[in-house]
DNA sequence: AATGAATGAGGTTTCATTCAT
DNA sequence: GATGAATGAAACCTCATTCAT
């Protein structure tokens, strides 16, 4: 019954890809399960066929986007050599990234805030993986002699990404952003290129 | 009536250092007003003889230590000549006041982000100065020929914060921190210091 | 899906008895909307698929009441030729439509009067079908030459409802009336019939 | 002290009347204690020193009211010889009484109703002797062979009153009224004056 | 598998009343 | 006597979740 499967995959997709557009709309809290189940096409009980729960949709969400993000980040940075160009690459294909799915990246920078729980128990673990992708890039630079060996690789990623961060969170927010993504993530990874260099 | 009115803002305070300390425990959404009231030693009702609601008790707070923040990081920069020397200075008072406050910091952080319209209402106003902060140091440094010209004041200033911050949240939700935050606060500075420097 | 309607119609039927019965007894504004629900044999909430808030149930009483008022008082006058005669009619009717629905007259002139809104919004359209029945009967005595020409008819049929109003009302809140209130209705219509004969 | 006791009066009138103006605004269900207190110029509290209870001040409004309107319609009847006659003028002295005091007669008519337990304690004692005035003039008719020996007079006082009340209601709910309340008290007293008469 | 009617727990806020000053 | 700050009970309504169909 691969068909069945597919099926299933299909109507998972479709109530998440509601559930995206309605939470970045209204926000998480005030989204009923019956908003998303609306704008999804069916009905409130079937969101329980696919979802254990309200919350399990907004985790759903966020897993799937950080795999992807992480799968896209990895290659993105995959064909450059220079440890601190990768940063570059990695900035800029994050910034890109928000500006593709906005409605996506609302929802995981402004609604998954939401809940402490959630904070500690969900984000740490996918997040660990693309933070490593900027940690990783940061010694290996510090390994060929290009980052100074002072710079503490655990501070100087989680920096990275607040930075960019802060610029997208105030980008989504912003309905008409005085700069581009693209500059920023430019003037980011310039910053912190040259901040890290030896 | 001095007295009176001194009683108030007692009373006032009271209620306020309740609210930091049972939002930044349970949550904003999860504290009831009785919770507040409780720990505040006063009855329900009487949380509404000072606050029109819930979110203003919320609002009071971020007014609160905006203000104080604002205050102390001018303070703290006010006598360091340097401009990049005093983002350092801006970055150690900043995780100082995170430290020192832990509770009101957690509920900035992570509870603030909660409303949407508190975000674009309420945030940017207050945020604003303290950003400004940063943002003329950054603007002297580059009259002054240290501070690279192509570097967007705008973006850098956020940046940093957005460092800064990032790593505070991290700091605040983890219960036993690996690194302290004075020892990031100086490694984020250096990293701007340097990044920023012509 | 006849049949989903008609348990719906059911349904909805079930709560408006019960909230005739509850409110009756306690009064509308010390009925609870839990008391109603226990009464109808629902759920809290399920009250609320039903009805837009607890005014709306009393709107929904008043409505149905009326409507039926109306239709069993046209039938009731319908095969009587003398208009005067009619105004008996009228007068038993209401009467026995009292008695026969204690509960229902009670909620309707007791609690309706709650309301000042209610009063000046709901009850004139759907009251003025009610008071032109008798107006009716008194203009056309007038033109039949029955009634006296310098009665006016908006006065005299809102006098009518008035007497009748009053006694009835004296009659759901007092236990034991010492008078029936089929005596009442005949007092009543003859008194006017008289004072209104030319 | 007599001054003292003066002076006690004094406020509760005021207050007393203030509660008149609030209450025919509002309604008595939404208005505060504190906006009586208010419109009347005194503290929250003070209202306590005067009335029991906010029920109680409904009550004295009530209470007086009625014995003032009771000696008044006493006086307005005192000079009529002519039992029939004395009706007429007990019409025009209700209809005068809510026209001079409207907000006074909106409270008692429309506010009054709303508690059952008021309406079953307190009304009927002291309406009862306003409806004596009306059926001692019928009685009197009758035992002048004036008024028809089989009209029930508990019943006809009920009926007349009602008549007067319910068209005193209309014209309070109704901003402009077509018709002057003088007018309805004429035909009024003359619809049962024939609608009695032997 | 899908539906959607029914459930019922849960919390903010109001306001009559009290009482220390 | 007067004040008004403090009290705390009380209830409507929402909405995530379940389950009979």
């Amino acid at each position: 019954m691969e068909a069945a499967e597919a099926r299933r995959r299909d109507k998972r997709r479709q109530i998440l890809d509601a559930a995206v557009t309605v939470f970045s709309e209204k926000g998480f809290h005030k989204s009923r399960v019956s908003d998303v189940a609306r704008a999804g096409g069916v009905a409130d009980g079937t969101i329980y066929l696919y979802f254990k729960s309200k919350d399990a949709i907004l985790i759903a969400i966020f897993e799937e986007a950080m795999t992807e993000m992480i799968a896209g980040a990895r290659t993105a940075m995959a064909n450059v050599r220079d440890p601190l160009e990768r940063l570059r690459s990695f900035a800029l294909f994050h910034m890109d990234n928000v500006e593709a799915g906005r409605d996506t990246a609302k929802v995981l920078q402004v609604e998954l805030r939401l809940s402490n729980t959630f904070m500690k128990e969900y984000k740490p673990t996918a997040l660990q993986q693309y933070l490593d992708l900027i940690g990783d890039a940061i010694i290996e630079g510090q390994q060929r002699g290009q980052v100074r060996p002072e710079v503490n690789p655990i501070i100087a990623r989680r920096a990275f990404f607040g930075a960019l961060d802060e610029i997208a969170m105030q980008w989504i927010l912003t309905p008409r952003a005085r700069y581009g993504l693209k500059e920023s993530a430019e003037q980011i990874a310039e910053l912190f290129v040259r901040g890290l260099r030896a």
